[in-house]
DNA sequence: CGCATTTCCTGGTAGC
DNA sequence: TGCTACCAGGAAATGC
């Protein structure tokens, strides 16, 4: 499912084609109305200046001083493929010979593309409520500590919500909690600076690893090209349920469910 | 505000 | 084969 890695991957590849080229029109097709397609039609017109991304958001600045946003959802693909099914948003750009027609597939329905007009992030909590960057200088040990003792929950849950770190999903949080041998439920603001250093290195590298591969698909996520994600090869946690723990002798990787997500642990080598 | 729970949605799959 | 039931999960809405 996308996260980050995925759409870091998505955003590198829009970047040469979209950066520079006017929106000729941008429509809804199979979509509802609503906030998740909101103000498409204020896209028209308007020349895309960059292809930025906040965690797992694609942010498309636009010469208007709006902004494309898009999330990929469970299922979303950016393609200049038309879709046979699941067919969303259509963008015509002016044309240059090189792609000329942008398509947003997205078989389940989670994602959504609409323009954020004059940067008003209204119907976004998330992205309003997004914390640091997990790339960038901006994610410190002293931040990301700070954003852990806020919360009580299981820092499986917090780490999903968003709001101690941009871009972690299911995937890349088990793995990132197997990679510090922390346990999934231990209480979040429970997690002292030692550990709390060492999860956020561990994401960094996790991260890092991933977009490398360009990604990990189980199923759905492609990239703009077609390619699925490399990074399901190396995966030490996450879907291995019932496998051997590749750290430890004698365990295998357990699955419990936390915050209503699946959830992969050693049992052994990550304590509580 | 924090936190838990429910909702959205469809294709794949298990079980009969 | 055909049917039903269930599962996957990011973010938002809802209810304390």
């Amino acid at each position: 499912m996308p996260e980050l890695p995925e759409v870091e991957t998505v955003r590198r590849e829009l970047e040469p084609w979209l950066t520079g080229r006017t929106i000729r029109t941008a429509r809804r097709e199979d979509a509802p109305k609503g906030p998740k397609y909101a103000h498409l039609e204020d896209a028209d017109g308007q020349t895309i200046e960059a292809v930025t991304r906040r965690g797992k958001w694609l942010i498309l600045p636009l010469s208007g001083g709006d902004e494309l946003v898009i999330h990929l959802g469970m299922t979303g693909i950016v393609t200049p493929e038309r879709p046979g099914s699941h067919h969303r948003v259509t963008v015509e750009l002016e044309p240059t010979g090189d792609r000329d027609t942008v398509y947003f597939q997205d078989t389940r329905r989670f994602g959504r593309f609409l323009v954020a007009v004059q940067g008003r992030y209204d119907g976004l909590p998330s992205l309003q409520q997004l914390g640091p960057e997990p790339l960038s200088d901006d994610f410190t040990t002293a931040e990301f500590l700070r954003r852990l003792k806020r919360s009580r929950t299981p820092i499986k849950q917090h780490l999903m919500s968003q709001k101690a770190v941009a871009g972690v999903g299911n995937i890349y949080c088990d793995e990132a909690l197997w990679a510090t041998r922390i346990h999934p439920l231990a209480r979040s603001n429970r997690i002292g600076r030692k550990r709390a250093d060492a999860l956020r290195q561990a994401i960094v590298d996790v991260l890092t690893a991933s977009i490398a591969r360009q990604g990990t698909t189980l199923r759905d996520y492609r990239t703009v090209g077609g390619d699925t994600g490399g990074y399901v090869d190396s995966l030490k946690a996450y879907g291995r349920t019932g496998q051997p723990c590749e750290r430890c002798d004698d365990s295998v990787i357990e699955r419990i469910v936390v915050g209503q997500r699946s959830t992969h642990f050693c049992p052994k080598c990550q304590r509580r």
